[in-house]
RNA sequence: GUCCCCAUCGUCUAGCCCGGUCCAGGACACCGCCCUUUCACGGCGGCGACACGAGUUCAAAUCUCGUUGGGGACGCCA
């Protein structure tokens, strides 16, 4: 399909994939991808103070982790000196801006001072108009000039696509600076450049950036260059509505990665956070989303980002995926953990999916599983001290698990089955005239070492005949031989 | 401080452009019940919002103005 829509993600290298860009990110591939058009990955790295290869690379890695494909680039703006060169050449040319000599110095200092006053600072224009006379002695002095957009009169008008009509009346902008005394371009000269340059159809930014989208129409008329349509998009805030920032947690997309979030739940959450379908969809695969999105569905209100329903999300996620992908997933995370080797991963690979299945309804972040799920790989057994108290210390309780061990024991390896186990288990709490909970429970903690978990008997298939065994004797021995050193003493702690 | 933008449940939102069908719908979270060996999942139910004040109109969440609140921008940073 043909289409004339281009569209470009500009992150500046500063820093890793920030949450906010990768939302912008979502949005500009969204479009491209409804309407068939380019999304093109554009490097801001003109700041070498503050840019850094790394980030380059984390940007790019977090982009294809969301499985946000770019058609072009990446393009470096550290690399197209030359462009803007020219285009800074034929600015000054066009007779729409004027050099001027004022340095950092004197413009700071008036900054200061109108800040003090409480005055709006804006460049009072005092080289708009200076003689050539002025100039040379301004160059003799060895001023090196920047170079100034002249300001024309009358309102700057433009429909935005998430806003409509803004406006702003020129007398607000100052005469900014578009080419720095050394002759490299500033932001906006070079944002409008490479935007035209790359033919980009719709810009399709944060609205931080909305100020500056009157600055670049200007530079386009002087330039005589048609302008892109324009889209801005509500800023995401914190949970304390402020701006998103480092104190609330995460800020860039690596950390939702290492929190065991899916990509696709990312970017569905993000997707969803501004903008609606229009109807109650929330769990939306890509092509739905794709073909559902539109920019003027989007909310101007700006959205405070909620973890928790990203959470809740990414768990609708763990439940739909198929087991052997969940399993695929998780296998780098349970090597990480040391849990299991590739290999052992690998070897016992139906095993692990029973396992997965297990665990899958009780997750919401992939890491769950390495944090919940442990007791299935490790041997050694460290009991919850409150369960303990109350499973363990019943009269009677060290022969009932020693009956159930001995049941468990007098079924083949074959035919041990969690219905069989079940079966066994409450024949014996019959028997012995006590409730089946009273059973399970001090099983459960035996085997796990946990109160809650995957269902009892499923984990007793799962860990099979013998290594159930060896948990049950072991606990009974201990509590045999040494049970204060697994049962708290003293007064238990008061029920919340 | 100046300018710009925004305003529906705690949160994400539908509805607003084209007033009546909205004593405002869905989702997350929270609470209760059911299922149940626990935790979850699932099911059912509950709590919960049109920021405020004027105006226009037979009728306003929807249109207008103001107030308040929130956000953003005010660099030879991006």
């Amino acid at each position: 399909m043909t289409s004339s829509v281009r569209v470009r993600i500009a992150p500046s290298p500063s820093g890793h994939l920030h949450i906010g860009t990768a939302r912008t990110a979502v949005y500009n591939w969204l479009f491209a991808r409804h309407h068939g058009g380019q999304f093109i990955l554009r490097i801001e790295d003109t700041d070498a103070e503050r840019s850094f290869p790394e980030y380059v690379d984390s940007i790019q890695q977090s982009l294809k982790w969301l499985g946000l494909n770019w058609d072009e680039g990446p393009f470096f703006q550290s690399q197209r000196g030359d462009i803007y060169a020219r285009w800074v050449a034929r600015l000054r040319d066009s007779g729409h801006a004027y050099l001027c000599y004022c340095t950092p110095e004197e413009l700071a200092a008036k900054r200061e001072s109108a800040q003090r006053e409480k005055r709006p600072m804006r460049y009072d224009g005092r080289c708009r108009d200076l003689t050539a006379g002025e100039r040379a002695r301004f160059e003799a002095e060895g001023r090196r000039p920047a170079l100034r957009l002249r300001i024309p009169d009358g309102d700057i008008v433009y429909k935005d696509i998430v806003y409509g009509e803004l406006t702003r009346p020129s007398a607000e902008i100052e005469d900014f600076v578009c080419a720095r005394a050394e002759g490299t371009p500033t932001y906006n000269f070079a944002c409008v450049i490479d935007d035209h340059e790359m033919a980009i159809s719709h810009v399709i930014r944060g609205n931080d950036h909305q100020t500056n989208t009157f600055k670049q129409i200007l530079i386009y008329r002087a330039l005589g260059l048609e302008p892109p349509q324009f889209a801005h998009l509500p800023l995401n805030l914190g949970q304390d509505r402020r701006k998103i920032s480092k104190r609330e947690g995460a800020t860039s997309i690596i950390e939702y990665q290492q929190m065991g979030l899916l990509p696709e739940a990312m970017v569905n959450f993000l997707a969803l956070l501004g903008w609606s379908p229009g109807d109650d969809r929330e769990i939306m695969d890509r092509d739905e989303m794709i073909a559902a999105f539109s920019l003027d569905r989007v909310n101007p209100a700006n959205p405070v980002f909620d973890l928790q329903k990203l959470e809740w999300m990414n768990g609708e996620y763990i439940r739909r995926m198929d087991a052997n992908q969940l399993l695929t997933r998780l296998t780098p995370l349970i090597m990480e953990s040391g849990l299991a080797s590739r290999l052992e991963i690998e070897s016992r690979w139906s095993w692990m999916l029973k396992v997965v299945e297990s665990m899958r309804e009780r997750m919401r972040r992939l890491t769950d599983f390495t944090e919940t799920a442990a007791f299935y790989f490790r041997h050694q057994i460290a009991y919850d001290a409150k369960g303990a108290r109350k499973y363990f210390t019943r009269p009677g309780v060290i022969d009932d698990l020693t009956a159930l061990a001995e049941a468990f024991e007098s079924v083949t390896l074959e035919q041990f089955t969690k219905e069989r186990a079940e079966a066994q288990l409450r024949d014996l709490a019959e028997k012995s005239g006590r409730s089946p909970a009273d059973l399970i429970h001090p099983l459960r903690l035996s085997l796990t070492g946990m109160t809650a978990g995957p269902g009892l008997f499923d984990i007793v298939e799962i860990l099979g005949r013998d290594e159930s065994l060896k948990r049950i004797r072991h606990l009974v021995n201990t509590l045999k031989t040494n049970p204060a050193s697994i049962i708290p003493q003293g007064e238990p702690e008061k029920a919340k």
